[in-house]
DNA sequence: CCCATAATTGAGACTGAGTTTCAGTCTACG
DNA sequence: CGTAGACTGAAACTCAGTCTCAATTATGGG
């Protein structure tokens, strides 16, 4: 946490931005709330904890985090984006079940191996890529 | 064209649904624009050939034929859908130009094969997935 | 061929996620 | 401190897509 303030300060400072009240608590409660959150989740648990914030404010701090790297952005369907905090995690993608919502994790070096391989074959610079594997987890598909 | 609409006809009376006007020009329209349209273009497209049909209807009808399996829908970032005909046509994945719109395509039997592994080792039944490289065309990333 | 029934259509209202606007507030830096 | 310029929140707005409902039409049986 002191880490990732820091880290988030250098990143506005290096942008001419400022450290605010607002972004202070976001950082803090994005780490809390933890995997996987969308913007209502985030809402609902500062609400829980007293705290709040605007929801213009959300979406434009959260796109700083991500613009920053320490958070990501998981596109889904229909454009309902989640968040994810990466402070030390290694890329990976999602299985995501059309049921219950659950997101389990996967990565493959293989797949990531392939991918720069097709950008090579094709001369794509690639910036970024979302792969995502829809479906019924475990549990869901045994009923 | 005819074994197309002879498909659809076919997917549509399995359905108790029917064949309409609008119906038949939307399949007719869909599969002269071709690739990686959006709604938009198709509607434009209809417009100059003289014809039209509500957005409810393109809509509607678009659900049917993704759900007939003779058009597949291609969910691009913040839930912008775009759609393209998969007659005789073999499944692939998209590498999409941030700067000119580009939508390349790419095959990866290698990648079909690990998400599969992934799902049985994850015990997860896929229905579908979506596998997106952002990045710069070639065109675009020289300049 | 005609009818009854149920599916379909289009206009426009509506939704939900996200973005923009703008006046008042606050941060940072000298 | 003082100030330039960044930030904030409320509310208006956008955009893609969905829903509603009255009028229309396909279908299949008689
Ligand atoms: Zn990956
Ligand atoms: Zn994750
Ligand atoms: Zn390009
Ligand atoms: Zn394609």
């Amino acid at each position: 946490m002191q880490q990732a303030a820091a880290r988030f300060a250098d990143y506005l400072s290096r942008n001419r931005l400022r450290m605010t009240r607002e972004r202070r608590v976001i950082l803090e409660q994005v780490l809390a709330v933890g995997k996987h959150f969308d913007v209502d989740d985030l809402l609902v648990h500062m609400r829980n904890g007293g705290l709040r914030a605007s929801r213009a404010t959300l979406y434009r701090t959260l796109a700083h985090l991500v613009d920053s790297g320490m958070v990501h952005k998981v596109e889904m369907a229909k454009g309902q984006a989640r968040y994810e905090p990466m402070l030390g995690r290694h890329h990976h993608d999602h299985l995501v079940c059309l049921k219950c919502g659950e997101i389990i994790e996967f990565e493959s070096p293989e797949v990531e191996r392939i991918q720069e391989e097709v950008c090579r074959r094709k001369r794509f610079t690639m910036t970024g890529h979302t792969h995502q594997i829809r479906g019924y987890c475990r549990r869901c598909s045994s009923r």
